[in-house]
DNA sequence: CGTCTTATTGAAATGAGTCAACCTCCGTGG
DNA sequence: CCACGGAGGTTGACTCATTTCAATAAGACG
């Protein structure tokens, strides 16, 4: 959920930052517990759910290193969070946050500037949810996790379940599965490996994942 | 996009805030356009949409008295807004806002407790927009608005056009249609007129509006 | 009062969900 | 090192809700 951090910021913070390391596959924290501290990502993935009243869950967000995560409201974190690969996070208890913030401004209008851009992803995610076919869901989906990654090579890592994906996009794993088979039929994207996926005709792959 | 401010910092605003009425159907500003100014619902209502490149749009909130909007990205707003109603604004130049958030910290503080709260409503919208059917969207709009208004009364006023609540719910406006008719239907709500609904059945009305 | 936009309703088609079977990968322990 | 077992992934057949297309009706506005 969020943008990067500058490096004078992580610094800013660093003096009150504990470091966290988490293997994969573990809970950071859980839905109305009580809010302590704030994380930030320093390495691997985390993402942020929530488990509907079906049984069913929702996957509102992946956390990339330099994303915040754990701004609550009203004291109570409002959704869970999970780590994907191991992770190593900051640390950061609210109180001493906001006193921070006190005295730094500029700081703090960088956190509102960081919500805003999430603000902005959670709208665009909207625009993804509806509207748009399985595949083209998909496609926007790995565009997504290359601009992520930063790299603009056509080959881009997904370290989340096929499952997850689903659960994020609003699919069910099956049309998820089918999406993937699709555009490796048609010969848009190569899938090497379950976690690896290769754009082979860009501007193919383009024309569908620039959709919004 | 947002929560009301206290009188309070409404009052703090007030200095440098300057008082704007637009008619039903005006723009506020375009996407992609310098941002110069942040808003302040006074009175009426205003959309935030997105238009796609396949001609349609996506309504992403409705905006009500005490809602801010017009927080930029870059320097450029990153969604067209237009009044739906007759409006009154307050326009809030970014420079002043930035300047006062230097001073008064708190002030800043309750900004970014809003944007946090709008993210969370994104959030919910998200949870709204996928595995929920079309009447069940259209019972939780319901619900919302009638939390917006404040008013716990079973009469809702529906000042946007049924498309536009289409555009919002990720739905045909014929989809929209028929969940209206068919709640008519079923005797849960009824409607007097376009512009007005009327909780007829509250309890199979909760039942539908509490799926999230 | 007429015209233009917006809303409703019907019939048909499309695409995703579900259920169920099968496969693949990976970690575990023999 | 290999065999086993289980979780996660893929694929097919079927169902059903929503979209689309098309025609009609109702409001809004001059």
């Amino acid at each position: 959920m969020g943008q990067i951090l500058t490096e004078k910021q992580q610094a800013s913070l660093g003096s009150i930052a504990r470091e966290v390391s988490l293997q994969r596959k573990v809970s950071v924290y859980e839905a109305d517990s009580p809010a302590h501290s704030v994380f930030i990502v320093k390495a691997g993935m985390v993402k942020a759910f929530q488990d509907l009243s079906n049984g069913r869950q929702r996957v509102l967000a992946f956390l990339f290193p330099g994303d915040v995560f754990g701004l609550a409201e009203d004291g109570r974190y409002v959704n869970s969070t999970q780590t994907v690969t191991p992770t190593v996070c900051f640390k950061i208890p609210i109180d001493a946050l906001t006193d921070i913030f006190l005295r730094d401004s500029e700081l703090e209008l960088q956190f509102l500037v960081k919500v805003t851009h999430e603000l902005r992803e959670a709208q665009r995610q909207q625009i993804i949810l509806t509207r748009l076919g399985a595949r083209a869901r998909v496609a926007m989906f790995l565009r997504m996790l290359q601009r992520r990654h930063g790299n603009e090579s056509s080959r881009i890592e997904l370290a989340m379940s096929r499952t997850d994906i689903a659960r994020y996009l609003g699919l069910s794993s099956e049309s998820v599965s089918r999406a993937f088979a699709r555009l490796s039929r048609e010969g848009i994207v190569a899938f090497p490996s379950l976690h690896v996926a290769e754009i082979i005709n860009r501007s193919q792959f383009d024309r569908l994942a620039r959709a919004a």
